[in-house]
DNA sequence: TAGGTACATTTGGTATGACCAGATTGGCGT
DNA sequence: ACGCCAATCTGGTCATACCAAATGTACCTA
């Protein structure tokens, strides 16, 4: 009974005895000496708990179960601990995307709110002034792919996508370094907006279809043409 | 330059200074002193780290890079430690299926190796066996459909996907206690099993469809009819 | 010289105890 | 009954110590 992975023991544990209103958990030395173990190793446990957003910890409060929520977008925290991708993930990431975008625009054009659009708006404004100003584009390409995500209102979904988003992350700024990519990409993103708001699922769909095959077109080419260095 | 998070500096040091051939990193000893925080502290972070799958400890021996592929099936592991999902949760869950799934189906019946067919073979076979038995099918379904996704020869897929299977995991016990679903669900693999081992792209499709449909309609009614205990 | 064996060192795993400072709580006084 | 303050509790951090297995090294043997 003693040597098991005290992770699923601990989790258990807390959601058992937490405090049913605010969801306060017993304290780092309760725990301890409940389980007939150091505090150190409540706190290793507790440490990746807290990382996969199960649980917080309050300095000099307390630990408390997060809202149920929680859960996949916690590998985009990790992701951005810098796990390189190789050609082939790169490729396979784009497929997905593919799979994931352009389902999404469709049941975004159907179910996106004012909320959204004002976002999108907000987003495609930011690019403008980047583009203006002759800056690279980067956060607002994954912002503006994320929220038309967001608003198909399955936070699954959109948690899923982030996931990887936050894997690919330092690929952008290679993508659009040249100036000219990120032009285009900016005026797709705008027929994009234009479909999703006349809420024409098949024409966001094909947009979206045409707009990510650019992408795939981009990778497919540097993988089959210069190796990746190292 | 004190307070950061610990997490990502760690990662791209142990990243800048593993040993090139074997992955090992500095010890746990010499990574407290070079960061100039006390031991139990890094290993508060590599007890993260390690749990990310970006590093594995070897007791009595060292720290030690994984090889790159680790990530996303990290996840899988932390959804094991037992995160209830409501309702909601179960039906984006299941949209999001259907967006991969029908996808996987086209995709594997056009890619599929003999490998997959002779899993999938394998697990059919052993669906029918605990149906003969009259016992209840469970990760026997979500092998079959992650065997699929297997087969479309995305590994990032296939990862992704895993995800949210071992999300919920534990629901296939609830969904297959009535023994006519599992008896319907089987006849409807060994359909999707013909029209990809005829490689028929669009009846693959099809039947997924249809099959995934009605586990859509299952957890619709679950959910609009009574409603969930606690 | 080549191979193997015994010993000293290193390493992760674990536990104990201590101190800090902010949050919390309970009791006291008005 | 209300408000204020001190004792207590809590997570955050650190320093040390011991264990046992793995590793490295030097010596010895054939």
């Amino acid at each position: 009974m003693s040597e098991k992975n005290l992770l699923p023991e601990l989790a258990a544990f807390l959601y058992g005895s937490s405090n049913a209103d605010n969801g306060r958990t017993p304290s780092e030395r309760e725990l301890a000496e409940h389980f007939g173990v150091s505090r150190g190793q409540i706190r290793e446990t507790l440490a990746i708990l807290e990382a996969m957003q199960i649980v917080e910890r309050r300095a000099k409060s307390g630990i408390f179960l997060t809202t149920r929520t929680a859960s996949v977008e916690a590998l985009a925290l990790f992701a951005k601990a810098g796990l390189p991708l190789d050609p082939i993930q790169i490729y396979e990431a784009v497929e997905l995307r593919k799979i994931h975008e352009i389902k999404a625009a469709e049941l975004a054009s159907l179910r996106a709110t004012s909320e959204n659009f004002d976002r999108l708006r907000e987003i495609l404004a930011r690019s403008e002034r980047r583009l203006a100003a002759n800056e690279v584009l980067a956060e607002e390409d994954r912002d503006f792919h994320l929220e038309i995500v967001r608003a198909t209102q399955n936070t699954l979904f959109f948690r899923v996508c982030s996931v990887y988003y936050a894997m690919g992350e330092r690929r952008l700024p290679i993508y659009f370094a040249d100036p000219e990519r990120g032009k285009r990409s900016h005026a797709e993103h705008l027929q994009i907006f234009d479909a999703l708001h006349k809420r024409d699922a098949n024409l966001a769909q094909a947009l979206m279809s045409a707009h990510l095959q650019g992408v795939e077109g981009y990778w497919k080419g540097l993988i089959t043409g210069q190796k990746p260095k190292e």
